[in-house]
DNA sequence: CGATAGCCTGTGGTCAGACCACAGGGGGAT
DNA sequence: ATCCCCCTGTGGTCTGACCACAGGCTATCG
């Protein structure tokens, strides 16, 4: 509220959300050209630019370079890189702890889960095909991280909260190096692999019955399960 | 995964954050300074300072200028204003529904009534306070929203998950400017300020006796009523 | 007349250099 | 011993200059 010096990029980015918020400019449009606002808002390129660094980090425009109507800046709405790298350099500079930040998965993953299964229709089609794609024996750790990161997350786009995937994969992102470093500390990763294959396909199967009781029961267990044997929480307790 | 041509700035922000995850640096140290980050990684100072811009916006670090410990760039990993920012601009973007955001609301909303119903102790100290400050007769809607917020805040807080808090922080932030808005579609405000007077009061009595299941209802039809009143849903079902 | 090759313009990406305001420390003056 | 001022190094900003790139336009050629 109380307005400091104002800095000029911030001065920048305040146009430019003012204009967002009043619908003078939208998905796809472009913003105008650096220079143009450089000399439109009385700022150097350079304010400018920090402004669109920000804006594109936080997934909300994408640049190229060129001519032509795809090239300059575009208001693009992307939430899932920014609210990544957001939650990732958080926990990298231990703003968040990582067990804040497993709750929370499981907070929001039971929010899922139980969304889908009460709901009167649900799209798994995706869902499915990934379940698929991981009986692969022939997949290195990292792969079938990466299949189960997009398996847990096409479980949130099928809830049709699309703030709710955006945290999801946001925190998916930013444990994804813890994930990947607690692999060495499961003893039989093939003995791993196979039971997350079966809870996954018991939690799918559970969805798909919409049995809301059985899917909450069976995503927390699916998950407070995986990190403890991968030695990567000091203490979860349900909290839900 | 894939990395294109590199820009200078992501270069710059991966050699920072490669130094959060090691370990080199965390909350309280200093960033080497704009020109000595340049010379090292063989960048231009503008490439920092874009770097430097995108991690003061996501909370990471805080700037300041002229000599002695508090000047530089420090990392501080304030995770609230990030959220804020990054969901705010969002909404104004139009990624995030409005209608989506109300419901993750809902989902976090009820955990964290959930999680401090639940736990052994709680410290609601500060909430107490809030509803005390918030049954003074001379608030304008402004002041009694502000404080609300506060009051939710606490209680997130009070939940001990700082994601959650962040998320929480976030969503309410985002979402201000209508709520702010929807202030006029409400015909009577002084029984509404009291009719949130009664429900928070209610619902902090819930909380306080232990009751989940009734916290857990309170919070819900204090949050989804308000909403419908100010007319900014079009439908919000439970979800959970 | 039509197709094609090449120029021309405008975009973001980057760098270098120059100021400025500011805050603090150290050294000189009192 | 105390106080004050300059000096240094910080981020904040602006300017100007390149570069690579992509697309449209135009002149050229078949």
């Amino acid at each position: 509220m109380a307005d400091q010096p104002a800095r000029a990029w911030q001065l920048v980015l305040e146009h430019i959300e003012r204009d967002l918020l009043d619908g003078r400019i939208g998905p796809g449009d472009h913003l105008p050209s650096e220079r143009e606002l450089a000399t439109t808002l009385g700022v150097g390129r350079s304010s400018v630019r920090e402004a669109f660094r920000v804006l594109e980090v936080l997934g909300l425009i994408r640049t190229s370079t060129g001519s032509g109507p795809q090239s300059g800046a575009i208001v693009i709405a992307t939430p899932t890189g920014g609210m990544s790298a957001l939650l990732r350099l958080q926990v990298a500079a231990q703003g968040f702890p990582l067990d804040d930040v497993v709750r929370t998965r499981l907070v929001l993953e039971d929010a899922v889960v139980t969304a889908i299964a009460a709901s009167a229709s649900r799209d798994t089609a995706r869902t499915h095909q990934l379940l698929d794609a991981m009986d692969a024996t022939d997949l290195t750790p990292a792969d079938f991280l990466a299949l189960d990161a997009q398996l847990h997350l096409s479980l949130a786009e099928a809830s049709g909260n699309t703030v709710i995937a955006a945290m999801m994969a946001g925190l998916r992102s930013s444990i994804e190096s813890y994930v990947q470093a607690g692999v060495v500390a499961i003893a039989d990763w093939p003995a791993m692999a196979t039971r997350l294959r079966t809870e996954h396909r018991a939690l799918v199967a559970a969805i798909d019955a919409a049995d809301v009781e059985t899917s909450r029961t069976l995503v927390h267990d699916h998950i407070t399960g995986y990190y403890t044997s991968a030695g990567l929480t000091r203490g979860i307790h349900s909290q839900n």
